[in-house]
Order: C-alpha cells, then sequence, then structure tokens
DNA sequence: CTGTTAGCGCCTTCAG
DNA sequence: CTGAAGGCGCTAACAG
C-alpha cells in the first residue's frame, strides 16, 4: 500500500512495485511475467501471475509506451459527423480492423470544419496516435501531409487527397453514378434530372461526371435546366426536386447523387398529385425500406464499413513498414459499387446496418 | 536534435528539452510557458511561445499524464455495435459533451459479448480512461461496478444496473410502448399483435410491459397468438409478421417493439395481396421515410443523441466531485419518448440522422 | 534466471 | 521570475 492515494495507477492505483514487494521480487520480474517475455523461471512467472491476478492488477499501458518509446496501438479516426450512417459504418470497419492489430480506436468528429481538424488532429497526435484515418473536412490536405512526413501517417477516407500524398480509399463514385444513369437512359429517358452536391465537392464533382458522361454515351446534351447542385438539408433537396420536376417540359428521371438527395427527392415525388406523369428515380447510396416503396427505384450500393476495413488495413500497412513514411509512395483504392434496382422485384435487404436489435 | 531517433515524441519527435536548449533556458520556462501558469515573465513567454510555433513543437499529454497524475481528459464509450444508427446516434451525443469537457472518446465495440465487453473495459482502463459511458453486453454489470469501486466512474446507456450501484439513462421504453399501444386502441383495434425482443433484455421486457398494460386498460387480454418476441435479423422478423397476419384470426394492428421490427412488418404488409385485410402498424424507434410509405404508421420516437448527451453529462458530474466514487448516489435519467403519427398527415423528418451531406 | 541502473517526457516541489 | 532535483510507472540495457 505505498502508491495508493491518488496516483494515476491505471484504475486500481496499484503499481508494478506493489506488486512485486508483495512477493519479494523486483518489479522486473513482474514486468517480465506480464509481458510474457524470456528470462525468468517457469515457477516465478506462474507466481506472478497469481499474485497479478489476486490483486486484480493492470499495467499502465501509458507508461509502458512512454518507456518503450514502441507504438500505442491505437489510431485515431476523423469524422466529420458520426451521426451520419456512412460514417458510422466506417467507424465499423476501422474498429474491426484496428482490434485485430491489438489496436484502439480514438474519434475524433471535426463537423466538416477545417479548423476544427486540425485541432483535432494535433489533440490527437498530442496522445500518442499510431496513425490516423481521417474523412478530411475540407479542400487542403497540405496539414495532413505535414502530419505524415513528421513520422504519423494518415490515411484518406471517401476524398482523394489534395496537396498531398497520402493513401486513400475511395468509393467508385463515377462509375457507380454513369452506371445509374446508363440503367435510366436503358429505361428510355432521354430527359434526366440530377440532384447533387456542388462541384467543390469530390463526390459533387466525381458523380456529375459519371452523369455527364452516361449521357454523352448516348448523345444527350446535358441540360442545366434538369440540374440541380446544392448543399443543403432534406427540406431545400425536396424543393429543389419538386422544382426540376414542376417545370414545364420535366424530366422524365431524376438521378439523384447521395441518400439526402434520394430521401428529398422520394418526398417531392411522393407528396403530388396521382395523375402527374410518373417520375423514375435513380440514386447513389442504398436507401432503407427501399423496397418496400413502390417506386421505380435503382440504388447505387456499396459497403461503408469496406471503406473502413481497407483505410485502416492500409494505415496499418504503413504502420508495419520499417520507416514508413519516408519513400513511400502513395495508393488509392476503390470501393466497387453495385447497381441494385428494387423496381424489378423485391430483394432482401443487405444487412449492412442489421446488427444485433435493442 | 537530441532524441531524435525514434523515440516517442508525440508527433515530431521534438522534445520539451529540445524548445528550452534552442532558447538557452530550461524546460520548466517551456512547460510554463504553454500550460499558462504565473511564474514567467510575459516577455519570455512569448519567445518561447514563438519558437514552439516555429519549431512545431507540440507536448506529449502521456507523459504529462504520466506525471502529474491528474485526470486523462479521455472517457471509453462501449457499445454493442456502432453500425446500429441508435449506437452511434448515442455516440455522438457522448462526444459532443466530451468535447465541451475538453476529453476524448475512445470506443470499443463490445459485439454485445459479455466476454469482449470485459476485455474491453480492462483495455480501457489499461489506457487511462478517466471514466466509461457503457452500453451494456450482458446482464450482469457487478464487474462495471466493481471498475466503479476502484475509482472509474461508469454511466450505463439504455439498459438499468444490474448488480452494480451505477448511474444509468434509460428510454421511456414502457410509457412510449403504451402510448403507441393506446394509440392502436383509440383507432378501434382490439385484436393487436406484438412483435420484439425476448423478455430477457431490458427493452424486450419493458415494452412488452407498455403492450400489456395499455391492453389491460382497456379490459383486453394479452393473447398469445399474437404475440412473437424473438431475437433475429430482419428476415426472420419478417416471416415472424407474416405467421402474425396469416394466421386464421388475424390481429387487424401490429405493435412492433424497435426499429428492425418495425421494418421486417412493413416488409409483411407490403409484399402481399392487395386484397387482404389492412393491418395497422405502431413501432418503437423512428423510420426513415415513414411518412413516404403511405402506410398508417405511428412511431414512438425519441433522441438517441440526447441519451448520449445525458450519459456522458453524468460521467463529468461525477468526475468533477471530490471523490467522486465513495457515498455516490446512483442516478437515473429517462429520456421522453413521442408519439409521431404518419398516417395522419405528412410532416418534415426530424434532422437526426441529416448532418453534412455527402 | 534475476536484479540494478537509468531514463522515456513531463511536472511538482523547492531553491535560488 | 527562473532553475535544479526528483519521480510518475514502466522497461531497455546491462550486471550478476
Amino acid at each position: 500500500m505505498s502508491s495508493s492515494r491518488s496516483g494515476p495507477g491505471p484504475e486500481t492505483g496499484l503499481t508494478m512495485r506493489d506488486v512485486a514487494e508483495r512477493l519479494g521480487v523486483s518489479p522486473m520480474t513482474v514486468s517480465r511475467a506480464l509481458r510474457g517475455r524470456p528470462g525468468i523461471g517457469a515457477a516465478t512467472r506462474e507466481r506472478v501471475l497469481a499474485e497479478v491476478a489476486a490483486l486484480g492488477y493492470r499495467p499502465n499501458k501509458l507508461a509502458r509506451g512512454l518507456r518503450s518509446g514502441g507504438p500505442h496501438e491505437l489510431i485515431g479516426l476523423l469524422v466529420t459527423n458520426l451521426g451520419n450512417p456512412f460514417y458510422s459504418q466506417l467507424a465499423v470497419g476501422v474498429e474491426q480492423v484496428a482490434v485485430r492489430y491489438g489496436a484502439r480506436v480514438m474519434l475524433g468528429s471535426t463537423g466538416a470544419d477545417p479548423d476544427s481538424e486540425h485541432e483535432v488532429v494535433d489533440d490527437l497526435l498530442e496522445r500518442g496516435v499510431d496513425g490516423l484515418v481521417v474523412v478530411p473536412a475540407g479542400h487542403d490536405h497540405a496539414h495532413l501531409g505535414a502530419v505524415q512526413l513528421r513520422g504519423t501517417p494518415v490515411v484518406l477516407a471517401a476524398s482523394p487527397p489534395m496537396g498531398a500524398d497520402l493513401d486513400c480509399v475511395l468509393v467508385d463514385d463515377f462509375g457507380g453514378t454513369r452506371d445509374a444513369c446508363r440503367r435510366l437512359i436503358e429505361h428510355g429517358h432521354r430527359r434526366i434530372g440530377f440532384l447533387g452536391l456542388p462541384a467543390a465537392l469530390w463526390t459533387g464533382s466525381e458523380r456529375f461526371r459519371g452523369y455527364a458522361f452516361a449521357l454523352d454515351e448516348a448523345g444527350i446534351e446535358v441540360d442545366e435546366r434538369y440540374v440541380r447542385r446544392l448543399r443543403g438539408d432534406v427540406e431545400a433537396i425536396e424543393a429543389a426536386a419538386r422544382e426540376l420536376i414542376d417545370q414545364p417540359e420535366p424530366p422524365t428521371a431524376l438521378l439523384t447523387a447521395n441518400n439526402r438527395n434520394t430521401v428529398g427527392a422520394l418526398r417531392a415525388l411522393r407528396f403530388r398529385d396521382t395523375d402527374a406523369p410518373r417520375v423514375e428515380l435513380a440514386g447513389f447510396d442504398d436507401v432503407e425500406l427501399a423496397d418496400v416503396l413502390h417506386l421505380p427505384l435503382t440504388v447505387v450500393s456499396y459497403d461503408p464499413i469496406e471503406i473502413g476495413r481497407s483505410a485502416a488495413t492500409l494505415l496499418f500497412d504503413q504502420l508495419a513498414g520499417t520507416d514508413p513514411v519516408a519513400q513511400h509512395r502513395p495508393r488509392r483504392l476503390t470501393v466497387p459499387t453495385t447497381l441494385v434496382d428494387y423496381a424489378v422485384q423485391p430483394r432482401p435487404r443487405t444487412a449492412a446496418t442489421a446488427g444485433p436489435a435493442r
């Protein structure tokens, strides 16, 4: 009962020396027993482990890391908003891989604010993360490149690096949207509306490109009357969708470039006169209950968990290499998308968000 | 350039002494400048801070915590599965409050496995968390009580403590289900089916109790033919729902006790003959796109983020008190629920999962 | 096989 | 106002 006043002893106030003293051995012996290191007799080890168990002693990983200088088996995960299912799924993937490597995940939310991202990155570094998986908040990733150059690997998720040589994992934004648009064209549509994010955002740009590409293939010109690119909540999107379909020569189909846009469009389509012309829908991102809607809907589906897994795997790859950062050729992975046609026939939902019920 | 070989220097390999030497002062001066402590001249402070900025030096919070013995401003969050929107929303709330207190969140997924929960708790303690917010995986929380007694506060979320005196934050499972069931009864239903979790689970038990209570109020007996309590994926639930409504004297309404059950029931109802008798639905947990479904659906809505916020607030409350653990009278908070009737009229969705679009 | 010495990066304490 | 000594809990590196 030496250091039991209030010291940082992890959870119990017990220190290695307490265990050692109680056994009449040196702290080193306890250390060796605990870490399963050689240079200790089997009998002694048993004795130590028994005492450790009896006392409920737990080593202090922070002190260990400080002294050994080794990795802390801790990675940081920066997302803009965990409340968005895409990011929470991504987090699941990151965590799965981290645990496999014996590491833990420290969370940071940026709220899509680059300044906040800066601060969180600094804080996580001060807390000794070995590496970072980042869903970037801004367009310029130079500061993340600097972090990497200083020795902490960084992997980007859902966005390609800009102004820095970083690994990244992307969704096939272009291909997915192109395929969805092709599908609409196959269905005979020529006037196809687009509802998506501004071009300044990666997905906004790439998905629009897929749309324009498919139109071009089919000899159709992009008609700006049918294009709305905005950053807003579902209400704003719904209004934009209504605007699109209520104009004189309305599109006969709508391509929505993300989940929020799809929901907004669904609302706009659903709450109008039943004698209005039917509008077919195709959207990026899967939609819960899409198959129950009884609407002609095609979605671009992919696995957000896989994005997290891939990003974390890239990170631990770098961490495993000797001098992970020097002469590092950035890698870029793309997660594939598949077209799911809910209009054709009901099909079982993916179990993505299933998990144990509550 | 002293300690620059590979040491644990947080991100840059720089240590306080490096900064101090470069300035011809002692490390203590740097420390004081950095922490804004008194006992240092304004001029000196400026000089130090300038050098710190120029060098990009960042203090090592791990070493700081080791020496000062103070809190690490780090809390652990244990959930069963972040992929479930309920838990990710909860995590959002926890993180919001943590950040407000200058703390960070370390994540742990238990996969609803009590053994795994044990391990994760130990690991987080070794990593110096100041406290824990736990969505418990098992029924017995004695081990969490032990953790608390050893000095690390624990707050439970979404489940009341069993076998330990812990703070907790609950949803009004009973009241919400009771209200939903009352609504169905108001609508004239007498044969009301129940689809929920087994009684062994807290929500399974409480929500069934709400159902039974409302029936009892109305002088209706619980009819086991109309009750299905299972733990399964959406497919299994859908099958159970179909079983319920396809029997000889089927219920005219269904009460589903959670989101997964609601989705399963919606599927079962949607994919059957159009001449089948109409079945009204009421369910616990909100459902995305519920208003677009054009089905008579009432949901018990609440704010999962608020659960996380409350839980974290309770935790930091304890952390703030002197000797947080001793003589601690456990507190129990209940987050209210509201009934939302999507059948009556379309209404804007809550912005719960909105966040920045992608 | 075991113990001793030294020190990770920082901060508390006490001298100057 | 500043610096020196000592140590948080643990573990390399070297003795024995």
